[in-house]
DNA sequence: TGCTATTAGATTGTGCACAAGATATTTGAT
DNA sequence: ATCAAATATCTTGTGCACAATCTAATAGCA
């Protein structure tokens, strides 16, 4: 009979990811409250910095949220200035989302937060990217299990 | 002149943190659901699976959670039936939270899901301890920066 | 051309997170 | 003993997340 999984918070790598993931958010929050945003709006807008004119859909897929996330928060950007909502003419179920000039001056404010916080926080870059892309390795492979929509490997 | 920071999407560890942990959380619901729980409850449970009778106090410094949070999310458990909240005889500013028999019994299922969860995702036990490792150690070092809580027993 | 299925987005309802502020209890210094 | 400070919890308000459901627009096809 094979080991039982362990029970105890601290062995949890789920509460590890909540814990760590929440207390991120905690760092940047008053860098992004300075700028006006929250912390899902400042990862739209990195998304738009990409790729401007993206619809709802696209972004939701790049970010993993949904409709019942994104449209409230699109309006709260909008309402905020950082961004134009507008119906596709070509099909008119589509919102495509612009940045306004206020929404792309940020960006500038952004790259200096980041460079602010990679000083706070004050790891060696390359032990940084390792953890990332092993954080990412795990997030394939749940993708894996929940993503319905094209699952990339069949798990036995 | 040290280089700017990337504000790539897929250059962002907080990003990889905070859509991994929801992903996770995505995993575990369905089962979670079935045993009438919701994802910060189970923390909770884990918390008095380990040690029962704690206060809230002692629980939201266990968990990084605030009375904001908790208060609630406790009074949802009592109310399905899962803890018992009781004020402190010596303390009455204090609010001790004990299981109930039917809180108890779910540590069984919750055995099992684990199990479940970890031949699902069927990652080599010593990639995830070390995984969980250096997230944890992200995590110490977040604390040490936003301060307000005790750091994580290292377990391992 | 009409009908049906699909798709994109919006809406509704529940449950976190957390800041800010209110309340009640306890502690501690006079 | 008295009162100010500290403490634990509760309350309020804003903003995610996400399941479930609805609506409108489009695509596919007999």
């Amino acid at each position: 009979m094979p080991d039982r999984a362990s029970l105890k918070l601290n062995d949890q790598i789920c509460f590890a990811l909540y814990a760590t993931s929440h207390r991120m958010t905690k760092l940047y929050r008053p860098h992004l409250s300075r700028m006006g945003l929250t912390y899902p709006q400042y990862l739209v807008l990195l998304v738009l910095w990409e790729a401007d004119g993206l619809t709802l859909k696209e972004i939701g897929r790049r970010l993993y949220l949904d409709s019942g996330t994104l449209t409230p928060l699109l309006k709260r950007l909008e309402r905020n200035g950082h961004v134009r909502r507008a119906r596709s003419t070509a099909d008119e179920r589509e919102v495509h989302v612009h940045l306004t000039d206020a929404g792309r001056a940020l960006q500038t404010d952004a790259g200096d937060m980041l460079d602010e916080l990679i000083c706070d926080i004050d790891m060696p870059a390359e032990d940084v990217l390792r953890l990332r892309r092993d954080i990412v390795g795990l997030l394939e492979r749940l993708l894996t299990l929940t993503d319905d929509g094209a699952p990339l490997r069949q798990v036995v």
